[in-house]
RNA sequence: GGCGCUAUCGUCUAACGGUUUAGGACGCAGCCCUCUCAAGGCUGAAAUACGGGUUCGAUUCCCGUUAGCGCUACCA
């Protein structure tokens, strides 16, 4: 019988979060969700110098917005609280007591100052930057001396000798490092805080963590965390290294090279169930040549063997088309509401809309919007009269019989009563007709005049969302203006 | 520098030694559709980093090289 699977999710509230920490938290709520098991959020607060104001806040609300639910962490409790580790403080002293005391770790006196004389010697001396364990040479006197004088302190965690260090990781297979160039890394810092490393050891095994999944970055010192495991004598849990997410370039995903913050995608607009599905494909698919995917749908598919090893640029041309395909498969009444609070806070008009119009517009320009912005940045005219014509549109389409055509039209569009689609075609057919020309020369300077563009939905969908009066009054206009 | 990880079209990726003239998607180009723009359909260009092995047979296994990335903090 299996252990039940419990794995976390454990932040450092230091900004926003990062598309990579969405990620990161992205497949660990997945491989909870798929194994019935339960997902921790733990705020790893351990550096007090890089502390945000509002970051878990802000955290918790990104997490929220991404539809990632967790069943125990800070604002909803849980069994293995606290989940915030500033205030788990004596948890971890009192571990890192018991290593102290079966010799495991040691007190290190030295000053910042040695230490970083101490790296700057050690490379041009061909040696491995690590600590030099000056302090472990130090006399029971000596230390008892120094800490009755105050003199500030950290515990460092005694690595054995010549060891291999091995464990399995569920994504890259078999890892083995030899403890020779482990440094003795400090668990307990002079401020009393503990480092990620002690922190994260007894944290996970306190939460009885099943699997920790987390980023690559941390591959490296997963081995001081497998030897802290068998320190104090417990089961380590089960590991996977996340591959990374990179720039367009092949490093490290950062600022400077585009957005990182999930914050900046859902500003721009994107669904998140758009960006979900994307981050979800950066690493991980599903084996076959399904791509839309929704949060529920991950969930039965995922599993941490088709993961991937190798980093995944982020390519946002490809998360757009996800943006497209998501929109898309919208209900209208779900578009309505994104355009209305869209409409509301933006500054294009305060004109009312009601909701057959905007229904309307949705249904007409549906497969042209990418952003549910796009519904007023791509189709202006349906929010407002043409303040100008597009020139190039004019010179192609605007010829000097025009005019007299189109004022034709108009009549013809006059006598209509309640028209629908269908009826302004007839219309503009007969009208053609009449006058023995194109179907085009009335169709192509009809729509510059009624949208002041050459683009956009069936001319007569915008014929008859905008009505008989409007479509009327902006031909006239547009009459009036380029004769 | 040391240690570790990684390596298929520009990008995300499929292939779990043979069914492969290496498949799909985004993007790109062309064609069709068409009142324009989209959407949709069709077509095309585009990859196994390099060198050795193992094997009857390597994208797939092993070794080396190269490249990229990560770690190398009293940061996570």
């Amino acid at each position: 019988m299996n252990a039940p699977v419990r794995v976390r999710f454990a932040p450092s509230p230091t900004g926003n979060l990062h598309v990579g920490g969405l990620r990161t938290a992205l497949y660990n709520y997945l491989f909870a969700r798929k194994n019935n098991g339960v997902l921790v959020l733990r705020i790893e607060d351990t550096d007090r110098t890089r502390y945000l104001e509002g970051a878990v806040e802000n955290l918790i609300g990104t997490l929220k917005w991404a539809g990632i639910r967790y069943d125990e962490g800070p604002d909803v409790g849980g069994p293995s609280g606290p989940y915030v580790q500033s205030e788990r403080l004596s948890l971890y002293r009192d571990h890192a007591k018991k290593l102290l005391e079966t010799g495991r770790a040691y007190h290190c006196f030295c000053t910042e100052e040695r230490l970083e004389l101490m790296r700057k010697e050690q490379p041009k001396r061909g040696l491995p930057p690590k600590y030099d364990r000056a302090c472990l040479r130090l006399t029971q006197e000596e230390i008892k001396e120094k800490l009755d004088s105050g003199t500030p302190f950290v515990l460092r965690m005694k690595i054995p000798d010549s060891r291999v260090v091995w464990f399995h990781d569920h994504i890259r297979g078999e890892v083995e490092f030899q403890s020779g160039q482990l440094d003795d890394q400090v668990l307990l810092k002079s401020d009393g805080y503990p480092t990620y490393h002690l922190a994260n050891v007894v944290d996970d095994h306190l939460m009885q963590i099943s699997h920790v999944i987390r980023g690559e970055e941390w591959l490296s010192s997963t081995p001081k965390h497998v030897l802290l495991y068998e320190f104090f004598g417990w089961e380590p849990p089960e590991f996977a290294h996340l591959p990374l997410l990179l720039n367009p370039d092949r490093s490290k995903l950062s600022k400077r090279q585009g957005d990182v913050a999930v914050e900046d995608y859902r500003q721009k607009g994107y669904l998140s169930e758009a960006l979900v599905n994307f981050i979800a494909f950066l690493g991980w698919n599903p084996g076959d040549e399904r791509e839309i995917f929704t949060l529920d749908e991950l969930i039965r598919e995922f599993s941490l063997e088709r993961v991937g090893k190798a980093g995944a640029v982020f390519n946002v041309e490809k998360l757009n088309w996800l943006n497209f395909q998501h929109l898309r498969k919208k209900p209208d009444a779900e578009v309505l509401v994104m355009l209305k609070e869209y409409l509301t806070q933006s500054a294009v008009d305060s004109k009312h809309f009601d909701d057959e119009y905007l229904l309307g517009v949705i249904g007409a320009m549906r497969e042209r919007v990418m952003f549910v912005k796009d519904f007023v940045e791509k189709s202006p005219y349906f929010f407002q009269r043409p303040v100008q014509y597009d020139l190039d549109v004019v010179k192609k389409r605007w010829k000097t019989e025009t005019t007299e055509q189109l004022k034709v039209l108009i009549g013809e569009f006059s006598r209509l009563e309640n028209p629908q689609k269908e009826d302004y075609e007839a219309a503009l057919h007969r009208a053609a007709e009449t006058m023995k020309i194109g179907h085009g020369d009335l169709i192509h300077p009809l729509r510059l005049a009624v949208s002041g563009m050459g683009t956009g939905p069936g001319l007569y969908d915008i014929l008859f969302i905008l009505g008989k009066d409007e479509t009327i009054r902006r031909t006239t206009s547009a009459i009036k203006r380029l004769e």
